[in-house]
RNA sequence: GCGAUCAUAGCUCAGUUGGUUAGAGCGCCGGUUUGUGGUACCGGAGGUCGCGGGUUCAAAUCCCGUUGGUCGCCCCA
C-alpha cells in the first residue's frame, strides 16, 4: 500500500514555518482589534457567480485559475480565490448596510489552481481587511496606515516600500482606458508577445509588464494623471496629505494597476524585493464598483489582503514558545508522579514538558536538551526517592513561582 | 499554459568514466561510562536510490516518459 501524496501546491506547515505563520496571525489579530475591525468568518466556498461577476469574466483568476465544481444539486460552486467578493456576498445578504461603516477583518484559505513556486500556492492563506460603506478617503488612509503598522510590528518593514497610485474614478478610468488603448495599438507591433495579447484582454496590465521590449512604450504611455476628473484628484489628494500626516512613507508609481476589475481610485501594494518574482507582500485598493456588479446598492470600500506565507517567509523563522519547566523521571517508579507534578507546573501557568518515556537513564539528557528554565528531576537514589530543582536560565523571571510550585507538591504521597 | 533545474535513510548530503552485500553526519532506539550530569564509547533499527518503461552481461549512474519540489514567464497576495 503506498501512502497517498499531499495535493500539488499544498502544504503541511511545521516547526519553525509554522511558528511564524501563528505569529503574523496573532500580530494581525492584534492591530486589527487596536483599529477596532471586527472579525468576521464567511464560507470557504460560493456559488460560481460571486467569483466571476464581480472579479470579471476575462480575469485569469475567473477563466482559468478557480477550483470551480458541481455539487450533488448542481449547482456550479467554487473554492474562494479570494476574499472580497466572498465579503461583499455576504454583506449584500446579511443586511449588514445598517453597521456601515462596517470595517471587518478575516484571515484564513485561499485557493488558485496556479503553477507553485516561492511564495505561491495553490491553497495559501491571507490576512484582509475592508471597510464597506465608507467614501472618504480617510477609509483609505486608514487601512494603510494600519497596514503600515502591521508590517512594522511583524519587524519587516525595512524592506518593503508602499507604492501607491489612483486609478481614478469611473469616468477617468474609462477615458484612460481608451486613451492607453490606442496608443498601444499605434506601437503594437513593437510589444512584446505576451503585451499584444494584453491588449486584447486587460491593457492596463501592459503597464506593469517586465519584458524590456515593452518598457520604453510604458514609458512614453499616457498616465492616468491627464485624465483624472476634478473629483478624482482630489480624492487621491486626501489620501497623500493623510498619509503624511500619519508618518506613512509612500512612493507614487503611476504604472502601478490592479489584476480584477472592479478597483477605482486608490490603488496600493507593499512590496519587497526579497521573495523573488513574489514582491508584492501586501495588495488592495478601493473597489466602489463591486457590490453594484453583485446586484447592491452603490456601495463604496476599500480593503486590502496580504498573503501569510509571504509575510512569514519575511518574518523568518521563529522558535516555538520557551520551555518554562522540564521534568525527568529518571526512574519507571516516578514516572506517574512525574506526571502529576507536570499537571501541576501547567495549573500554575509554566510551560511544561514531561520526560518519562524511553531510556530512564537518558531521559534527564533529553530533557535538558530541550532547554528549559528549569529542570526538575524525579529519581530513586538507594531506594529513597529523590526530587531536584535546578535554574538553568538565571534570567527566567518566574524562578521563585517555580520554587513555590515545585515546595507545595505532596512529593511524599504516592 | 511555457521554460530551466532537481529527486539517494526521518533530516542534510556523498556515491569518481555504468562494475560485488548503496555510505557519512545528525536524529531515533538500546547498552556501557558519567552521577547535578546536555559527556565519551559500543551496538541497533531504518533505503525496492520519486515512480514506470528502455539500453546493457551489469543502471543510483545512460535514454524516454511520468509525478513532485525549486526558480523564472504568465498571473497574482
Amino acid at each position: 500500500m503506498s501512502t497517498p501524496k499531499a495535493i500539488r501546491g499544498t502544504q503541511d506547515i511545521f516547526g519553525s514555518d509554522a511558528e511564524s505563520f501563528a505569529h503574523v496571525v496573532e500580530t494581525f489579530e492584534r492591530v486589527r482589534k487596536l483599529y477596532r475591525f471586527r472579525r468576521i468568518e464567511i464560507p470557504v466556498f460560493e456559488k460560481t457567480e460571486v467569483f466571476s461577476r464581480s472579479l470579471g469574466e476575462t480575469t485569469d483568476v475567473v477563466s482559468k485559475e478557480m477550483y470551480s465544481f458541481e455539487d450533488r444539486g448542481g449547482d456550479s460552486l467554487t473554492l474562494r480565490p479570494e476574499f472580497t467578493a466572498g465579503i461583499a456576498r455576504a454583506f449584500l445578504t446579511n443586511g449588514w448596510q445598517q453597521h456601515v461603516p462596517l470595517k471587518v477583518a478575516t484571515h484564513g484559505p485561499l485557493f488558485r489552481y496556479e503553477r507553485p513556486q516561492k511564495g505561491r500556492y495553490r491553497q495559501f492563506h491571507q490576512i484582509d481587511a475592508e471597510i464597506i460603506g465608507a467614501a472618504e478617503p480617510q477609509a483609505d488612509v486608514e487601512l494603510l496606515v494600519m497596514a503600515d503598522q502591521l508590517l512594522k510590528e511583524l519587524g519587516i518593514s525595512d524592506g518593503v516600500t508602499l507604492q501607491l497610485n489612483t486609478l481614478g474614478d469611473a469616468d477617468s478610468r474609462d477615458s484612460w482606458r481608451v486613451a492607453l488603448i490606442a496608443y498601444f495599438q499605434s506601437v503594437r507591433g513593437d510589444l512584446s508577445e505576451d503585451s499584444q495579447d494584453r491588449l486584447e484582454r486587460n491593457p492596463l496590465r501592459i503597464l506593469d509588464s517586465k519584458d524590456p521590449r515593452d518598457k520604453a512604450f510604458v514609458a512614453e504611455a499616457p498616465t492616468i494623471d491627464d485624465y483624472l476628473t476634478d473629483d478624482a484628484r482630489t480624492f487621491f489628494g486626501h489620501v497623500t496629505e493623510g498619509l503624511d500626516a500619519a508618518g506613512v512613507e509612500w512612493t507614487r508609481l503611476p504604472a502601478l494597476v490592479r489584476g480584477l476589475d472592479y478597483y477605482r481610485h486608490t490603488a496600493f501594494e507593499f512590496v519587497t524585493d526579497l521573495l523573488g518574482a513574489q514582491g508584492t507582500v501586501l495588495g488592495g485598493g478601493r473597489y466602489d464598483g463591486l457590490m453594484e456588479s453583485l446586484g447592491g446598492k452603490p456601495t463604496p470600500a476599500v480593503g486590502w489582503a496580504a498573503g501569510i506565507e509571504r509575510l512569514a517567509m519575511l518574518v523568518g523563522d521563529r522558535a516555538a514558545g520557551v520551555l518554562e519547566v522540564a521534568i525527568a523521571a529518571e526512574n519507571p517508579d516516578r514516572e506517574s508522579q512525574a506526571a502529576a507534578l507536570a499537571a501541576a507546573m501547567r495549573r500554575h501557568g509554566f510551560a511544561t514538558e514531561l520526560f518519562a518515556t524511553g531510556s530512564a537513564r537518558k531521559r534527564y539528557d533529553r530533557a535538558k536538551k530541550a532547554g528549559p528554565a528549569v529542570l526538575i528531576s524525579l529519581d530513586v537514589r538507594d531506594g529513597i526517592n529523590t526530587q531536584s530543582l535546578n535554574l538553568l536560565d538565571k534570567a527566567f523571571a518566574r524562578a521563585d513561582e517555580v520554587g513555590n510550585a515545585f515546595d507545595a507538591f505532596g512529593f511524599s504521597a504516592t
